[in-house]
DNA sequence: CGGTTGTTTGAACTGATTCAATCTGTGTGG
DNA sequence: CCACACAGATTGAATCAGTTCAAACAACCG
């Protein structure tokens, strides 16, 4: 049984049996490296695949060559199986070790324990509650607040604890400019910006939030809807 | 009980208990109308909204006065209650007859019937694979391919038949900025442009696709992720 | 060291916005 | 049936945020 897996899962409200079912399951091991593709765009879905440690990012690409990032996954968030939606590919940010279930095994088990799918839907609505997000991002909201809100998200998502001062971004500037739409030459010119303006600090990729309520002002971040 | 949902759960797979039980819970019958929302925004969700005719909309309000639509519920398609997620308003885009359910009277329903989780579980998955579709569209498409393509998604999800010439198209030119992330005096240009091209031709607001083929390939349009 | 990936900067360009005015269609009340 | 109001569509001119292209620079790594 994996234990982390099963606390996740306990953490997110699933009784015992349900979840330590869940965590019985043949998970075969991978790991995810930042090169190339996981998983191919057009490749069947039919697998969960639990994000252990790392971070995982979902995409597609266009035939004009760009690339837009739709969805990330952080250490104990799921791609769920899906039928239809295989038009994403999957790829690791940064290295990333993954346990993947057969979409089989999981609806042997879901037809014995029902929360599951009830929980399957609270996962899948709280990606809904995200994409909005950033569909306001990238349809409403100028550079500098896409990123700000990126960051911000970014720092929530990846923090277990609510507070933090300060983010070890793992993106590439040519990925932030993946998942808010723009080139990775605006980002950074975006970045330089909020330097200059005394809203974070840079040191590396390390960011460190200098002023976190003007950041959360400006980008109009409230992470309600992370949870 | 409700014939029309009852058809519409059966025709998404559903068992016909499971059909008939929740068609049989309490409906309020409402009409909501397009000049002023639903639903307010940050007003609680713990209700399902099916719609019986018309079109609803949901959208985000910005701090500038920016608006963005963040989804579209064509008849016989759901606002599924969500605990989390109540960021968004509800508004009609025309005239629309929808039944109300209260979260409560479908939880019960649920706990005897545990296939309807994994129905919500299928309709929020397709909510996302639209959301991956919008994404891609206002953060890496132009202004033509993302018209286009808002076009052919709402001829698509508005007909029953999977083909068609025209679309009654619902919309004002403020409302396909407010989706594609544009102003309207630019999705004015575009249609123009569209038309002068000889991709579409515009009779008020229907819309007659002259050359649907080009029409798919500028806007990358591929119906899969409709199911 | 050489190779590769990512960051930074400059200059020119352009797609889309902004602002403002005009036009068109439709519904309403007198 | 006309006058008026109102919402939406259309057009033009000026402006600008972000892109494109290209080159240089930095960091990392086997």
């Amino acid at each position: 049984m994996n234990e982390f897996l099963y606390s996740t899962l306990r953490a997110q409200g699933l009784a015992k049996d349900a979840a330590t079912a869940l965590a019985n399951i043949e998970l075969r091991k991978s790991e995810a490296g930042p090169r190339r593709p996981f998983r191919e765009p057009r490749t069947a879905r039919d697998e969960a695949i639990f994000v252990k440690s790392g971070l995982l990012c979902k995409y597609i690409s266009e035939s004009g060559g760009g690339r837009q990032i739709v969805g990330l996954r952080f250490p104990g968030e799921t791609i769920l199986p899906s039928r239809r939606d295989r038009r994403f590919g999957i790829q690791a940010i940064v290295k990333s070790q993954v346990l993947v279930a057969d979409a089989d095994a999981l609806d042997a088990v879901m037809a014995d324990h029902h929360e599951i799918a009830a929980l399957f839907y609270e996962q899948s609505q709280r990606d809904n509650a995200i994409n909005h997000e950033w569909m306001l991002n990238t349809g409403r909201r100028d550079s500098i607040s896409r990123v700000s809100h990126l960051l911000l998200e970014t720092a929530h998502r990846s923090q277990k604890e609510g507070d933090f001062a300060e983010l070890n971004n793992p993106f590439t500037q040519q990925q932030i400019a993946d998942i808010t739409g723009q080139t990775s030459v605006n980002v950074n010119r975006v970045l330089a910006d909020l330097e200059r303006r005394g809203l974070i600090q840079r040191e590396g990729r390390r960011i460190i939030f200098t002023d976190r309520r003007e950041l959360e002002r400006l980008s109009g971040f409230r992470p309600d809807y992370l949870q």
